[in-house]
DNA sequence: AGTTAGCACTCACCGGTTAGGAGTGCTAAC
DNA sequence: GTTAGCACTCCTAACCGGTGAGTGCTAACT
């Protein structure tokens, strides 16, 4: 593998992509040597274009059209070439006042992320939320409404809320409940989310006596558990999208958004891609057929050590790399730091 | 005015935007007299199309185009031509399965409504759920969720359930909380959020001794008000929408878009049409101009006599009427039914 | 009088052709 | 190794004539 391009060879492969990023027209030669000084002539830029088409780093819709950048070449400037674009001040304070205006509750931030980072980036966005599946049962506890009714509270160690209204069973008590509750309590406290099954579920119920009871009981911490297991997935910028060249085409649109309005596959996916931190997975690298010409740019974000979620983004392989990345990076620790203050 | 029409021109006019509304493509007079029995030749018809082009009910692209209904055409369709279009038992069963299978909350119900709305008509829905202010403030309860903070949760008449996360001021023992819980219920109980103002609050204030626990309860009953404040608006069928052959151009699907995002706008526009039961506004008819070729459809529902809100379909002028107006018809009844059911 | 057939006319919508231009690859000179 | 020159490719936009759907008008028919 003669992989290790020159000098001036990495220069004319930055300039190209550079400018294919911002034009979305395939770039010439005469072009190159004008917009960016790299010191010789069209014609020399032509032979190292034919070189960098040779090995594969660019590509040529046809004879006689400026080339543009392939997967390969993509990947080479994102691994090497990619000129740092640290998120500038102006922008953090923008993401600081957007979050401080708009996201008054926990489960507000997920939404508001998508749409702040779809609006800096131009392209979709997408925020998978945390599952729940990690967090600690804390408590259940009941309230009562009216004689007829009595609403649930379950909270987790995290820190989120879950209720329900349950009608009050012919013959129970508010104390009945409470009385469950401390069974329920003093059996589940501490387990995670995912190990609460119906294992120490039927535990519980040899202790409850009344069947109604234990039914509605069964149905909070069922819906507790369900909400925990459906991650939930957020996005933002289909408008955005609109605006890039490459969805100057309905169709194209329209296929696009079919596919990320298949949830499933979207999670499946975005769990494909969780690891440590920025993944960016380049046209064809991409395994799902549907997203051979779109680039997805994926972080996997921490709470508390055990919660994770994905932030991305989705936009053509033209796409200003330097700058998601980055963004995304940024948002990452940020979005950390933003669900500890709301959920204090 | 001569807009007395005789019975033919009236069979023609609704033969031309039935079958505009089906192929969207400009209809001539052989066609008509093709498609539909009309029983006179398509050199009579011409003569009749002149005629209800005269009278401002068709319109001409150029000169040997067929003619498309106006907005004049479309108001006379749907005020009297409009053909009873009951929803079918299918269609019924299918939104019922569509919630009973979806909607678990009460939260959920008007996304899923409209997703719904907009499935079924191929176009884009819009729903408004209701403002909590006449809703009645039932009780505040506080709950320990451990040493540092405790959860508040507050109810309404409708079934609404808030909660907040507060911490425990220094020195304030769970105790204090149970205490100012009673003063407020005492002093709130049966009053709507919207009569809950300062005014009342004030009173609180003088019963309850330490300032930040008085805080603490502004905050959350704030935040309820906030919360009944703000009506959530709630949108489906972006993606519907580019089937329609009126948005296959990618410049006016962005503006539609570009429009809906802007809720307050939105809002403001749905506001204007809330009304007794069903309104149609057409092309022109609109007052927004971004609207005027383009039709919206809205019907206000009621829920226990006091709160109400709006769902409404969004379309070209071109829209199949008859389905969608007998579609919100039936779903605005629905809605009240499915709302009853889950608050139970 | 109302209806219909016939006909000339309009105009969008093709398919093919052409001119222009951007860009390339190659060759030969520097 | 670099560059100027040049022939070549091929996309794009504009032009053009034929086709067809549809009209309006007129004259004939019932």
């Amino acid at each position: 593998m003669a992989d290790v391009l020159d000098d001036r060879k990495k220069r004319v492969l930055q300039a190209v992509i550079d400018d294919y990023i911002t034009s979305a027209e395939p770039v010439g030669s005469r072009t190159l040597a004008r917009k960016y000084n790299l010191g010789v002539s069209p014609a020399t830029i032509r032979n190292e274009m034919a070189d960098l088409e040779m090995l594969g780093y660019l590509e040529q819709i046809h004879t006689s059209s400026g080339r543009i950048p392939s997967s390969k070449g993509y990947r080479f400037y994102v691994n090497g070439l990619i000129p740092p674009t640290p998120v500038s001040d102006a922008e953090r304070a923008r993401i600081d006042a957007w979050y401080r205006e708009r996201v008054r509750r926990i489960e507000e931030v997920f939404q508001e992320t998508a749409r702040l980072i779809s609006q800096v980036t131009r392209n979709v966005s997408l925020v998978l939320a945390p599952q729940m599946t990690q967090a600690a049962f804390r408590c259940l506890q009941f309230l009562p409404l009216d004689d007829q009714r009595v609403i649930a509270v379950l909270m987790t160690d995290a820190g989120f809320v879950e209720n329900k209204i349950i009608p009050m069973p012919p013959g129970a008590e508010f104390e009945d409940f409470q009385r469950m509750a401390r069974v329920i309590n003093r059996n589940l406290a501490g387990h995670t989310l995912q190990s609460i099954q119906r294992h120490s579920m039927t535990e519980i119920r040899d202790e409850i006596d009344d069947e109604s009871l234990y039914e509605a009981a069964l149905g909070i911490i069922n819906r507790a558990l369900d909400e925990s297991r459906t991650e939930r997935l957020y996005l933002g910028g289909t408008t955005e999208m609109l605006e890039q060249p490459e969805f100057h085409d309905v169709e194209k649109v329209r296929d696009t958004l079919l596919i990320l309005e298949k949830e499933e596959l979207v999670k499946d996916i975005l769990h494909a891609h969780m690891g440590e931190g920025l993944e960016v997975t380049i046209g064809q690298e991409n395994q799902d057929s549907h997203f051979k010409d779109t680039s997805l740019i994926t972080a996997t974000y921490h709470l508390d050590g055990q919660l994770l979620g994905t932030i991305a983004v989705l936009g053509p392989t033209r796409m200003q790399y330097a700058k998601a990345m980055s963004l995304l990076e940024f948002m990452n620790t940020n979005l950390t730091r933003i669900i500890h203050r709301l959920s204090r």
